[in-house]
DNA sequence: CCCTGATTCGC
DNA sequence: GCGAATCAGG
């Protein structure tokens, strides 16, 4: 088996759904586990928690444990460090529950609806206080609420000042109108997550359709997230994104 | 033992 | 570029 174009697109979408390699690997069959995760590390696809790597800063390595313990420890593993969520992961962190009544003084992050990705933001909504030393530059993650977050430095005094006021986070299906829409609480990996309309709006739901196997979106969907490269004569520049955009390597 | 992902290195 | 072999933590 070889790494058609359409082999290598559906191991994208299911490593950014976070199967594990060798789930990845049954399903495109062919292939080992150890060829699926080689690919994406070609591919250059973001890493994954790692058993190996998961308590690595302890203590200070001796020169050389193994060759491959010896090897460079690169950035990747650094914890601190905000990597980018996959659209449908930030989607499900926005839409994140939250506690019921209004907004706490300081809401606790919740993490329990998408796990892996709510843990890199919650590390950055609640950094230790910089307060440790003094005149370090810090970088902190100010939470703006239910919306995002916005980067703060050392000298930015005043909290910044939100996009938009935060919004009551909505029930899942509380008026008749939703009752045959498609919350959060219905995803599942046979079911569209499209999402429709925006986090935090009474009517954001998703699309709900049967997916694609393999992929996130249903077939009509996976149209739009997944287009063929047009030859790059005919490419226009992509406009540019609010928020930098997704990052190219 | 099983699982996981990361890395290396011969091909 | 590919992936088996290997490493190492859970």
């Amino acid at each position: 088996m070889s790494w058609t174009d359409e082999r290598i697109d559906r191991l994208k979408a299911m490593w950014a759904e976070g199967k594990t390699a060798s789930a990845i690997a049954e399903e495109l069959g062919g292939v080992s586990r150890n060829a699926v995760i080689g690919k994406a590390h070609r591919l250059g696809l973001d890493s994954r928690p790692s058993p190996v790597k998961a308590g690595e800063d302890k203590t200070a390595p001796s020169a050389a444990a193994t060759p491959a313990a010896a090897a460079p420890v690169t950035e990747r593993a650094t914890p601190s460090r905000v990597r980018e969520k996959p659209p449908i992961a930030a989607i499900l962190e926005a839409a994140a529950p939250m506690p019921e009544d209004e907004l706490k003084p300081a809401p606790a992050p919740a993490a329990a609806a998408a796990p892996a990705a709510a843990a890199p933001a919650a590390a950055a909504a609640a950094p230790a206080p910089a307060s440790g030393k003094a005149g370090e530059p810090v970088m902190v993650y100010r939470s703006i609420g239910p919306g995002g977050f916005v980067r703060q430095g050392p000298g930015d005094q005043q909290p910044p000042i939100p996009p938009a006021p935060p919004r009551r986070l909505v029930p899942a299906k509380p008026s008749p109108e939703m009752a045959d829409k498609t919350g959060l609480l219905e995803l599942n990996d046979r079911i569209c997550k499209w999402p429709l309309g925006h986090p935090g709006e009474p009517d954001f739901h998703f699309c709900g359709q049967q997916a694609n196997p393999g992929y996130p979106y249903c077939v009509q969907h996976c149209g739009v997230a997944y287009q063929a490269q047009l030859p790059r004569r005919d490419r226009r520049p992509p406009p540019p994104l609010p928020y930098g955009g997704p990052r190219v390597r």
